[in-house]
DNA sequence: CATGAATGAGGTTTCATTCAT
DNA sequence: TATGAATGAAACCTCATTCAT
């Protein structure tokens, strides 16, 4: 049995070795070209970087849209494993939590394709990557609460809208001014602690000051 | 010479009326279109909706992102403007801060061309329009760190980052949590308070706990 | 105003000459290859035999569908047109729809895609196009009818799917035998004459002997 | 010989009999899929179908086409063989005539496939499976013929083609007017009896009164 | 000078056929 | 020998930009 099942398994496997090379081949092409370039990527750059041809790109990802998926899965579950793990490591809750952010912004927030799918987290928010990580955030979020050291209110949804914001604070100044998003998560950090027992709104009523003629957009 | 000129002009008056009206009817309907839309729009459906044809667009506009630029530099001037005002209005330095953050977020947040090419103010420090706001925020920033309301070693380009970050999370939860990002806000500006003293990073070191081994992203 | 109404329709038709006559070249060139080739032609010919590029085409028709329904609206409404007039001149009902049918086979039956669509006669009844033709059968069958020249009973779907068979029949057999269809025409024409008083079966039930076992196509 | 080659074959048992065994699994999904679809569907599901990879396929049927016309010679075959039987087992040579037409009207017209390629019985008149069964409507000819129940002049060729006329009348109403072809049917049928003397066309000259001015198709 | 038609490269997807395992 | 993965040429459609009128 234990004979006959490698033998068993590679008759059957044979043929798949070039495939499952050729998979990841374009697994590994696209998340290098979604990571640069953003899900608005032309198939062909994919398929050229990866060596292999369209039919190819095509018989393992029907459409652009499910390797696009399979990317943002995979780099979203990495992403959560690797957070995960740190946050294990952190000395304490609100270590965990900073820790995280930092990794996350000097890591990932380069990744376009992720930040651009990011935003869908509230749109569509069962992409099934984003989950995870949502929960890796919710861990985070419940130890520091837990510890009283985060701000009473405050919600997974608001850790993750941190991110996400700062994410693209990330993206937009990274060429110029490479870590200055850096005062902004400490700005951001400090707002989370608890001193600050002010309740945060709801969500459903304006902050600070109301205006009593909300300024407007352009009236176009 | 200054004398000649407008007779000049006057003396053929067609051309250049007709070719202001349109050029402002083009820049009008671009504004519109861009902030609906973003920058990705078709330039046939600006044409279209300024009532002019492709060639008058691209006489005054040989590129697209002329007009993009044209229509930016417009819109953050309006913008500046109105800030500024409301800034005289308001009753002291913190309220105009956070009344300046409010008004941004719930208006100008949902122009979708305007936040798109926010990000240029790092990448391309001169575009004109976005010099504009600066200003009105150096103007906020240097009054709240005046009158001691403001953390210490907190600079425009700060509040600037984080007015573009904020304004990425309000269109990303607009259409699903339309007001959730006042909680973001809140919580930023409890972090901008003269009360943390801790220092800010300069802007080239990590931040919180070093990571010993920073997490990379994804070789790619 | 006699005088103004040319220069006026000129100033805005100016532009418009080019676009009548790629759009006529178009729909001409369709139609050429729609009925050489039916309706899965490639784009591509057309706008290359019309001699235009193929945002040209896209512009006068944004979808090949659009295109083709033009095409075919066209050829069926020229060719019921035709019919009519044949119809008119014909000595008798009988001469009426003998002529018709030896006409259209004789004309119509190679164009391939008229052809193919004729076929959506009874599953999308409305096309535009074939409604015309209809009604001239329509009357053809009338007239026919009320001279007590046809079969009683028979309805202009009868004769209209005759039609549609026939056409068939030509275009299977137009290649090696080019007549061959007449001999089929002559039997149904016959078949179609008041000298068959056998009633017709309503569409319900099965023709000739009913069959005790009706064999049945091969069971996949 | 005879008793030499299975045996030799039977020696290394698996070669052959798998051979045959797939040829014959992809024969009979070929059968049902260009049944249900036609001559355009896609190799591949075929193959799915089958139980067998694209290389066998492909090694017992080189092209597509080869396939095609296996299953159709098969098909034919059979409906060839059924017919025999079934005008064996009939009254009368008519009632034999008709219930041909009738069943294979009620049967093999749903034969995308069958029907797409009956059109090459002219085109391409060696097609081995067609002969068979124009074997069939022959002998139904001339047995009616000779009982005098047929109009003078009907060939096995009009017979044919008015099969192949009325199989395509059935294929385009069976969706909507599932019988209705029956009363095509039994106005052909007519058509064909004895009674009418009237020559048929020798199918050079065209039927009916001779139009002064053949209205030609679109001038393409 | 205004018009809007024309251009054509570029994007995604399909499928008959070949070839490495 | 059987497998099914790989190939790549089309096919349809869009849109920034140019150009004849």
């Amino acid at each position: 049995m234990a004979l006959a099942d490698p033998q068993d398994t590679a008759r059957r496997r044979a043929p798949r070795v070039d495939a499952i090379r050729n998979r990841e081949a374009i697994v590994e092409a696209a998340a290098e070209v979604l990571a640069e370039q953003g899900t608005a990527v032309d198939v062909r750059e994919i398929a050229r970087r990866g060596g292999v041809g369209m039919g190819t790109l095509y018989r393992h990802f029907p459409k652009k849209e499910d390797l696009v998926r399979t990317v943002l899965h995979q780099d979203f579950t990495r992403w959560a494993d690797s957070a995960r793990r740190a946050a294990a490591d952190a000395e304490d809750p609100w270590a965990a939590l900073t820790d995280f952010y930092e990794q996350a912004l000097a890591g990932y927030a380069r990744h376009r394709a992720i930040m651009e799918n990011f935003e869908l987290t509230w749109a569509e928010p069962d992409l099934d990557g984003i989950r995870q990580l949502r929960l890796v955030i919710d861990e985070l979020c419940a130890r520091a609460g837990a510890a009283g050291l985060l701000r009473p209110g405050v919600t997974t949804d608001d850790l993750l809208l941190l991110l996400v914001s700062l994410g693209h604070a990330v993206r937009i100044t990274d060429d110029c001014r490479p870590r200055m998003w850096t005062r902004l998560l400490h700005i951001s950090l400090d707002g989370l602690r608890p001193d600050h027992r002010g309740p945060l709104p709801d969500g459903t009523a304006p902050v600070g000051r109301t205006p009593e003629a909300p300024e407007s957009p352009p009236s176009h």
